[in-house]
RNA sequence: CGGGGAUGGCGGGAAAUCGCGGCGGCCUGCGGGUCGUCGAGGAAAGUCCGCCCUCCACAGGGCGCGGUGCUGGCGAAACGCCAGGCGGGGCAACCCGACGGCACAGUGCCACAGAGAUGAGAAUGCGUUCCUGCGGGAACGUGAGGGUGAAACGGCGGUGUAAGAGACCACCGGUGUACCCGGCGACGGGUGCAGCCAGGCAAACCCCACCGGGAGCAAGGUCAAGCAGGGGUGAAGGGGCGGCCCGCCCCGUAAGUAGCCCCGGGUAGACUGCACGAGGUGCCCGGCAACGGGCAUCCCAGAGAGAUGAUUUCCACUCCGGCGACGGAGGACAGAAGGCGGCUUACAGCCAGCCCCGGACG
RNA sequence: UGGGGGAUAGUUUAAUCGGCAAAACAACAGGUUCUGGCCCUGUCGUUCUUGGUUCGAGUCCAGGUCCCCCAG
């Protein structure tokens, strides 16, 4: 994921989390803000609860792959933040993008493709 | 062939496509693009020891507190490593040990049982004397026998005695000590002497010897918005109430307001510390070894919401099904955050040579 | 990063200086009652785990696991 699209400051994660709009499932928790730049920015939060140093940053990482896929058909302009639960812990690359591309489609940032 | 012991090492390999971080070159419309190169571990982990580094404190000595505890060597140091001694376990290879002091400072504890748990003591027994209703009883001596316990002033034989006892004697065991021999030493072997025998627990208080200042990279350093402060210069104004004017109030009128210029300290923030080191690899030399020395060669993660990911193919390995061709499934423990040396804990599977025991065959 | 504390029956707590692991409630079984409650009796433990010291460990000493708290 480039550094441009990266949610990095501590006021933003705290901005969308308090303000944003919020999906989720057993997996995940996604909450979406309208954001100042025009392309989207994507920040992952994967706590202790998810699972040992390993199993986080396997997480992590599978959904860094997961928003790479997914970025083109999003609606631009949004901040997004990415919440792990502890149920994904061990989960494959194909089931967690399937999740999340769900409740991106609840959020109403998809692009409609029609 | 089966079982066991110790040591060292590996932690799947090759390739393609998409993607990420650092550094360097080039290009740039300063957003980035492109090429090259590097990019997790043996434990990166737990944070249990120690050191480097940084800041603070510091004449010297004592008390206190904490740590260590057989000997020699290695090491920057360590609750570290190597070799050896002693003790314990195992048929053995080997393994384990906080391994200074409880007789030469003192205190404490040792449940139950038992006469007695350390200057403590006799219920039974044995012996002598006395009493007797002949069943036994009392006093004294004794600590050998039996009995208790995890543990009981040593064991066996003799002398001795009323019965006995290290009371005495020889031998053995153990303790201390003097000398001799071997060893740098812990210690081992031998000879003589002593008192005749001294229980265990110091991971009980404690004593002895040695060691230890306090904090930590969020240490510390550099730059530095804003706010407040100081200095210089300096129009006489500046501010509040209010929609605006008037008005009123506050500060100031040279010991000086606004503005402008300068100054040090310093918050947010940024940069640094932060990757050439007790460094890795190979060969040679010294040493039983830990380790040390020499030469050559290499540059090898460095983030800051935090980089190693995804997909696919082939090969190797393990398991399952199958005579087979083949098909299917699986891949441990675990993720750098200043660095280094150790310890401890977790770990699928695999490799190498060595040693011990048992069996079979030659 | 540095420091402190804890883990005992299903739950909440005890256990003196190391000497037979207790209490209350809950659960289960039995008794009492026409039935239920109350009541009575009984049952239920890897003292977090692995080693060590000791004759003997919940207690003392190490290693490990999990949880809580404090400072920055």
């Amino acid at each position: 994921m480039q550094q441009h699209l990266r949610l990095r400051q501590r006021d933003d994660f705290q901005r969308v989390r308090e303000t944003g709009h919020t999906c989720q499932d057993h997996w995940l928790i996604i909450n979406v803000a309208p954001g100042t730049l025009p392309h989207n920015r994507y920040g992952i939060i994967t706590g202790k609860r998810v699972g040992s140093a390993v199993a986080r940053n396997r997480i992590r990482r599978l959904l860094k792959e997961a928003l790479r896929l997914l970025h083109a058909r999003l609606d631009q302009g949004y901040d997004v933040v990415v919440i792990a639960r502890p149920a994904v812990a061990g989960q494959s690359l194909a089931a967690i993008q399937q999740r999340l591309s769900r409740l991106c489609q609840q959020a109403g940032i998809v692009k409609d493709t029609t």
